[in-house]
DNA sequence: GATGGCTCTAAGCGCTTGCTCACCCTCGGG
DNA sequence: CCCGAGGGTGAGCAAGCGCTTAGAGCCATC
């Protein structure tokens, strides 16, 4: 195994779990392609051509480009989930808790924003049982931020008169940090989250 | 003049200042049709088709598919930053000038979805020139918003330690609701408006 | 009632699309 | 040293794309 690689997501190795490794190249080169011009605009031909290989290889690792849409966002909301329900099974207060998950939520839309893009913006491109599979961990990622705030209302560091409307407009605001954020910008993927984890504090403290 | 038609984006005759007529009846159809399936994945056949016209009939109103968008995207742009700048320029109290600002550009982000989806999303299908043109607009709408915050700083009723960033998150989190809005959900877009606004106070608001 | 200018259509051009297929190369096991 | 299996390719198919063109219908003007 050769040493560790920084990809355009300045992520360490995230597609790690796609084997064989062209089938890795080829999804890797999917995601650039997917997030720079979009699902429908993205030709199977310039898919192989970023992986260094003909059109047909596509089809020997995927049986459609849909499918390779589908590995995509399967595994980004995936990841998407898994770090959402770290943070509020992580302890401490709720406002910890709800802290550090849109610290992290952000970062990742922020450090992988290729990637995020595709995830969040290419869903209607999925047939109707794909986009199901994917709606369904979209519904438990909102729950899981939801459970924060209903907690922290519940203990009295909350003031939340609408939770699912508040539980919206947070996993929006992080989500849209996908379709903005440049990596030449001003501000590093910690900044953004940082700055956003203080808004959303104040979003939901108790107004003394 | 007829009487005031109402539209998918429950708007009364947004696309008034489209003519002739056929031209009028195209651009809906294209935002519709944008609005579903994106730019890229939109056929001129099928804008035409939805405008009950031949596909050679577009271009005898426009040059290209992209001249479409761009109408479609100056025009939604026009609006929005109208918007913003009578909220900006409404007198008041900051406070009272930011939640107007909210309130106005959700409520059209909620009502519009289907053509602030094209607004928003679309912006990479452009041209060179067209792009710029339309990126320069949106300068304008956070030079608008940020002066709001700037004043309420100044005038001692904001606490915001970060005024650009701030800004970027207040249009991001209102821009995102094209993205989730459903005419068919529990909400209207009054009370997303109203729910935003509070939410962007509480961002700002000086900590007691 | 011929004329010229618009709007619109039927047909279709040249090209690109997602995807397939016949075949080739490489390489480990008998 | 041959073989079979599987990853890879060049060529290309049917379908669909954005857009063009020749001409038909309409209507105000003279």
């Amino acid at each position: 195994m050769r040493a560790a690689e920084r990809t355009a997501d300045g992520e360490n190795a995230p597609w790690g779990e796609v084997t064989p490794e062209a089938a890795r190249k080829l999804l890797v080169a999917a995601v650039e392609a997917f997030a720079e011009r979009g699902y429908h605009a993205t030709t199977t031909r310039d898919i192989a051509g970023r992986a260094g290989m003909s059109p047909a290889a596509l089809y020997i690792h995927y049986k459609t480009k849909e499918e390779l849409l589908h590995r995509i966002s399967r595994i980004g909301h995936d990841k998407a989930l898994a770090l959402l329900t770290a943070a509020a099974d992580g302890g401490g207060t709720a406002a910890q808790r709800l802290a550090e998950a849109v610290r992290s939520f952000v970062r990742w839309h922020a450090e992988g924003h290729t990637t995020a893009r595709v995830v969040q913006y290419e869903l209607d491109a999925l047939g109707p049982e794909h986009r199901a599979e994917i709606v369904e961990l979209r519904r438990r990622s909102t729950a899981t931020v939801r459970r924060i705030l209903v907690d922290g209302v519940r203990d009295g560091e909350f003031d939340v008169p609408d939770v699912p409307g508040t539980t919206l407009a947070v996993l929006s605001l992080c989500i849209d940090v996908a379709r903005w954020f440049n990596a030449a910008g001003a501000r590093t993927p910690d900044e953004v989250g940082a700055l956003y984890a203080d808004l959303v504090l104040r979003m939901v403290a108790v107004r003394k």
